[in-house]
DNA sequence: TCCTCCTTGTGATAATTCTAACATATATTG
DNA sequence: CAATATATGTTAGAATTATCACAAGGAGGA
C-alpha cells in the first residue's frame, strides 16, 4: 500500500527507539530529541529523523519531539496496538528462556502455548503456562486463532512442524534453527542465528574492525 | 590491514554458509556449487559468489566448491580456527539458555564462567559449570584470559557490569540487554535485541509485506 | 584433440541506504 | 514584538550494497 519502500532497517531502528521512549516514559521525560533518542540508541540524529520521516512529522521544531505521542505512534507503525498470539514449539532451553522472556509479553506479544514431543517435558510448567504434547498441537491451533509460532528446535525437526501447520493460520514464524525452512506464500519467516552474532565479533577481533558505537 | 571495506552483510552471510556447509560435511557431500549454497541458506547464488570473491577465489570454474575446503577457509576468514573464551554474566532464563546452547561451543566459543549476583543461582551447576557470585568475577578475569562477555542481565546492571570489567582482557562484548553500552576504545560491542524480530515481524504482517525467502 | 557443458569470478550497472546541509517552524528572552 | 537559539523535516548527494550478464576456466565425452 505504501508508495515507498521502507528500508527494514529502519523499521529495526524504530523498535529500538520505542523500548528507549519507553524508558524515558518510564523516567518521566516528556520531550526528546533526535540527538538523544541517537544518543541512547548507537545511532545518529539524521538517522533518526529520516526514520521518522517515513511516516510522517512527529515533532515540533525547536523543540523535539513528544515521548508519549511518539512512542504510540512507532507502536502503532510497528502493529503493536494489537495483541500478537504465539507459541512456542520445541521446550530447550532456548524454547524456555523464551517462554519466561519479559521482553516479548512487555510488548504485546502473548504466549498462549508451548510444545514439545519429549514426553519429560510435556506437563511441565513454565510461568503461567503447562507444555504440551506437541502432537495436540493442530488441534490447539484449531481451537485458538494463533498469528506467530516461534521455533526453537534441533534444525532437523523444524520443516516438519512447518509443514503440519499448513493452513492452521500461522501468518509469520520466527525461527531459531540454523536452517532454512520452506512456508506456503504470504506466511513471513524470519530466521535468528544467535551464533551469528557471535562470528561477526569474531571476525571483526581477528581483523581488528573497530566499530564504534556512537 | 584489508584494501576493500568487507560488507558486514557479507560476514554474517559467510557465518551463515560455513554452518549449511557442516551440514554438507555431515552428509558426506564433497562438492557444492554457489547455487546449492544459495538454496540452502535463502540467499542468491550471484551473492555467495560475490561474498566469496571478496577474499579470492575458493572454487574450480565448472565445478563448484570443494565442501572441506571451502569451511575451512570460511572459518579462518571469521577467526574460528582458534578457540574464543567467554564468561555470561546474569543467569536469568536467557543466560541459563546461552550457557546450554551448543550453538556456540560447537563453533568454538567456549564458555568459562557464569556469574550472577542472586545468592540463589550462585552454586547452581549448569552443564560442567557452576555459576559464581558475581563479586569474584574480576578476579576470575585476571586468572584467566577471557576474550568476550555476554552480557544477559537487565539493561540497568549491564553498565556498571561493563565499568568493572574494564581494563581485565575483555575484547568483545555480546550485550543481550535493550540499552546502549559504553565501554573502553577498541572493544568490539555487539547488541542483540530479540524483540526487533519479533517487532519487524509485528510490522510486516500489518502492512502484508510478502519477503520472499528464495 | 576438439567440442560442449557447466559453474566460477568479475566488471558494469542498478538499487538501496545513509549522511550532510539547510530552510522552515517554534519557543523564549529582553 | 523583534531577535535569537534550537531542533525538525527534507532535498540532494555520497556511499554502500546487491544484481546482472558474460567472459574465462575446467571437466568430460566423442
Amino acid at each position: 500500500m505504501k508508495k515507498v519502500k521502507i528500508p527494514e532497517a529502519t523499521i529495526a531502528r524504530l523498535s529500538v527507539y520505542s523500548r528507549f521512549l519507553n524508558r524515558m516514559e518510564k523516567n518521566g521525560v516528556d520531550t526528546v530529541s533526535s540527538g538523544e533518542i541517537a544518543k541512547g540508541t548507537a545511532s545518529n540524529s539524521a538517522q533518526v529523523r529520516k526514520d521518522f520521516a517515513y511516516f510522517g512529522g512527529f515533532g515540533k521544531r525547536g523543540v523535539g519531539y513528544d515521548v508519549i505521542d511518539l512512542n504510540r505512534n512507532i507502536k502503532e507503525i510497528l502493529g503493536l496496538n494489537k495483541e500478537w498470539r504465539a507459541i512456542i514449539v520445541g521446550m530447550g532451553n532456548l524454547g524456555k528462556a523464551l517462554a519466561y522472556y519479559h521482553g516479548f509479553s512487555t510488548r504485546g506479544f502473548k504466549i498462549m502455548g508451548l510444545f514439545d514431543n519429549d514426553p519429560q517435558k510435556i506437563g511441565e510448567k513454565i510461568d503461567t503456562l503447562t507444555v504440551q504434547d506437541d502432537q495436540v498441537m493442530e488441534k490447539f491451533l484449531d481451537n485458538n486463532e494463533i498469528d506467530i509460532m516461534i521455533l526453537t528446535l534441533p534444525a532437523e525437526y523444524t520443516q516438519a512442524v512447518v509443514d503440519r501447520v499448513e493452513g492452521k493460520g500461522i501468518k509469520g514464524i520466527l525461527n531459531f534453527a540454523p536452517t532454512v525452512i520452506h512456508a506456503s506464500e504470504g506466511t513471513q519467516i524470519r530466521n535468528v542465528d544467535l551464533a551469528v552474532h557471535l562470528e561477526v565479533m569474531s571476525y571483526n577481533l581477528t581483523h581488528s574492525i573497530n566499530k564504534e558505537q556512537e
